[in-house]
DNA sequence: AGCACGCCGACT
DNA sequence: GTCGGCGTGCTC
């Protein structure tokens, strides 16, 4: 007889295809399994959501249409998993469609049910038993690791984890994630990391501790991984097979029956949320996971996320008990000297300094002691704009509100918003003038110029100094970040010139001073999570000095900061290694002005061939949503469209809107209601090109 | 989003 | 006379 199911298939939100669509079927199948489905002209992956309900056997339908087959060979994904999937959609105002099917590996999508049934042949053949080594030697915990242990053994979570850089975090989450393995044969643990270039290092690491679990025990998953790659860790996971799965942001969406533990190192980093597409926070979504499976969630960072920290305040008699639970552990594992922070008031340095004699000297210093030097720039490119100085032109992108960077190494000029790249002109495209001229700095520039500032140095062997830099360009080739690292490692390098890519996570043993030679920007910036990032930024670069348990007092390590406000309270938390001095004085700023996490922000956003059409679409948007909001009488707030801070990307034009309430709910229900009148507004503004709703936006 | 259908310019 | 440009509209 024929049924009537629900079956999810790949929509947007906006294609007004947003919710499951109904098909006929001889045989039911579970919510959760895998089909396949025409869907007009074609033929697409679709995922049973459920049986049609209250449809009569009796009365179908002729007009639908009927699921070709199903892909038994995959096992249906788990109710749990249906449920993320549902919240995620409704949260982030996307169609579950969109967010299911997106979640999976593309490769289900392309491939077919016989070369699909090829592939778990050839997985299964491989699956053999490796016999393998006893547990390697395990490092003594300390009593902070312990009492951390300890509660996380006896309490559900979640848990902030807080821990100085060099405190040993890592070492908590391999034996938590050991003792969960342990107390449950088929349990899964999921470890995130916020980018891709630290998955390696991770799984060497896990690999290594958990090696009596076998090679296929642990997958990584990431989006730098081949489709083929990303199947066959999927299908690990899906079925159990993968105790451990490692990877980034997208890793949260995997399926994993058996999950029981998650764990965000890193948990502040803004990496963690999607910014196209589904915008969602895999951080929050970790959290939401956590409590939907019963699985512990372990937020760990240095520097807490100010939402993260605020959710896991002491909890205080007659308020709502705190969300997340604070764990600490404020000391360094080793030498256990912490670097101490060196001001240089910019004030008093000469007009146009870029690295300060005190920092010079400093750094020279360190050189003839054969220690390593860390120099962050957060500008990569030679120059971020070429000038003439003859009629004030400037090299402009011709598609963007944005400068063209000039890289010196290719002599090219390109735009880091839409990649366009050219040769850099010999004269003056205006005006024909040839004395043109690179303004302001980046990393190139600075390598450059600490070759020549240091060029009558030598090692003590009387070798040349040698001089890197590691940023986006230098690592563009496969391999190229783990084999420069390596050179650094292996104390090729004196000094290391780089991003805030460098900062993070890498460590580098025989580096003792680390240098920011201009941090200023985030002080005074108009995105009030500016310093946030920033002391992250500044905290962690610190933290990648003296992690040498060999280096002596006198090698203390030392970070320097070059400014003009030396006097700056970030810095002077910063210099006492003080987070949560730092916390609690932005979040009572944040509460004053009612910014997150004391008030809940959406953005929508809008392209359009003009600036005047994306703004107006979104005017209207705001007349229309305010008229609900008035008659429910919902505190929400929708503040007037601007354009974006880049106004313009590859000859679009950008505008957007906020959102904001002090309730949630509030929020989330004026969002749902608004997407259905932002569908019906797009048809009325033609030269819009795409409209998105950011929920949680990080970037305002 | 795909993918078809549909109606106007430069090519064998 | 066709190939192909991308505007409009539909997909259970």
């Amino acid at each position: 007889m024929q049924q009537q199911l629900l079956v999810l298939v790949s929509t947007p939100a906006y294609s007004r295809l947003n919710g499951p669509l109904v098909y006929l079927s001889e045989q039911t199948w579970p919510a959760g399994t895998l089909v396949r489905v025409p869907l007009g002209a074609r033929e697409t992956l679709g995922l049973v959501w459920a049986e049609q309900a209250g449809s009569d056997p009796g009365h179908v339908d002729k007009n639908l249409r009927s699921v070709l087959e199903s892909l038994d060979q995959i096992g249906p994904l788990s109710a749990h998993w249906m449920a993320l999937m549902n919240f995620a959609a409704g949260y982030y105002q996307r169609s579950v469609g969109e967010f299911a099917l997106g979640s999976l590996p593309p490769q289900l999508r392309d491939l077919s049910n016989s070369q699909l049934e090829r592939k778990l042949k050839k997985r299964q053949s491989l699956v053999q038993s490796s016999e393998n080594p006893a547990t390697p030697a395990l490092p003594d915990l300390t009593s902070e690791q312990l009492q951390v242990l300890t509660r996380m053994a006896q309490e559900s979570g979640p848990f902030v984890l807080h821990g100085n850089t060099g405190s040993g975090k890592t070492e908590v989450y391999l034996r938590r994630a050991a003792e969960v393995l342990t107390q449950d044969d088929q349990a899964q643990v999921l470890m995130l990391v916020p980018e891709i270039n630290l998955t390696p290092q991770l799984e060497v690491r896990v690999r290594q501790r958990f090696a009596h679990l076998g090679e296929s025990a642990i997958v990584s998953m990431h989006s730098g991984m081949t489709p083929a790659q990303r199947l066959n860790s999927w299908l690990s996971a899906h079925t159990g097979q993968a105790r451990l799965v490692l990877g980034t942001r997208l890793a949260v969406l995997a399926s994993m029956p058996h999950l029981k533990l998650i764990v965000v190192d890193e948990e502040h980093d803004p990496s963690y949320k999607q910014q196209e597409g589904a915008r969602y926070s895999a951080r929050d979504l970790a959290v939401y996971r956590g409590q939907l499976e019963s699985a512990q969630v372990i937020l760990g960072s240095a520097t807490p996320s100010l939402e993260s920290w605020h959710h896991s305040r002491p909890a205080v008699a007659g308020e709502a008990a705190p969300r997340y639970v604070r764990l600490s552990m404020p000391s360094r594992v080793g030498s256990g000297l912490l670097p101490a922070l060196r001001r240089v008031d910019m004030g008093n340095q000469p007009s146009k300094t870029l690295v300060s004699a005190p920092l010079l000297n400093a750094m020279r210093e360190r050189i003839a002691k054969r220690e390593q030097v860390l120099v962050l720039l957060n500008r990569r490119g030679y120059a971020p704009v070429l000038h003439c100085h003859a009629c004030g032109w400037k090299s402009e992108c011709p598609h963007c509100s944005a400068y063209r960077v000039f890289h010196k190494s290719d002599r090219s000029l390109r735009c880091h918003h839409c990649s366009l790249t050219q040769p850099v002109p010999r004269a003056c495209p205006s005006c024909g003038n040839q004395d043109i001229g690179a303004l302001g700095h980046g990393t190139e520039r600075i390598e450059e110029h600490l070759a020549e500032l240091l060029h009558d140095m030598q090692r003590p062997d009387g070798m040349p100094l040698r001089i890197a830099r590691i940023d986006a360009d230098s690592t563009r080739g496969k391999g190229e970040l783990v084999r420069q690292l390596a050179e650094v490692h292996d104390g090729d390098v004196d000094v290391l010139v780089g991003t805030q890519m460098v900062a993070k996570g890498h460590d580098f043993r025989r580096v003792t001073l680390v240098a920011a030679l201009n941090p200023d920007g985030a002080l005074f910036s108009a995105d009030f999570r500016a310093p946030e990032r920033l002391f992250a930024l500044l905290l962690q670069a610190a933290g990648r000095a003296g992690r040498d348990a060999t280096l002596t007092r006198d090698q203390a390590c030392e970070m320097w900061v070059q400014t003009f406000h030396p006097t700056h309270p970030l810095f002077e938390s910063l210099k006492q290694h003080d987070f949560a001095g730092f916390a609690e004085q932005h979040l009572t700023e944040r509460r004053q002005a009612g910014l997150p996490p004391f008030s809940f922000q959406a953005l929508l956003r809008a392209e359009g061939r003009t600036q005047e059409a994306a703004q107006a679409f979104l005017n209207a948007a705001k007349a229309s949503g305010e008229t609900w909001l008035a008659d429910q009488s919902l505190a929400v707030t929708v503040y007037p469209a601007v354009p974006m801070g880049l106004q313009r990307v590859a000859n679009v034009e950008r505008a957007q809107m906020l959102v904001e309430s002090h309730s949630r709910k509030a929020l989330q229900l004026f969002l749902s209601h608004w997407q259905n009148e932002l569908q019906d507004l797009r048809g009325q503004h033609k030269a819009v090109l795409r409209w998105a709703i950011d929920v949680d936006p990080l970037v305002i």
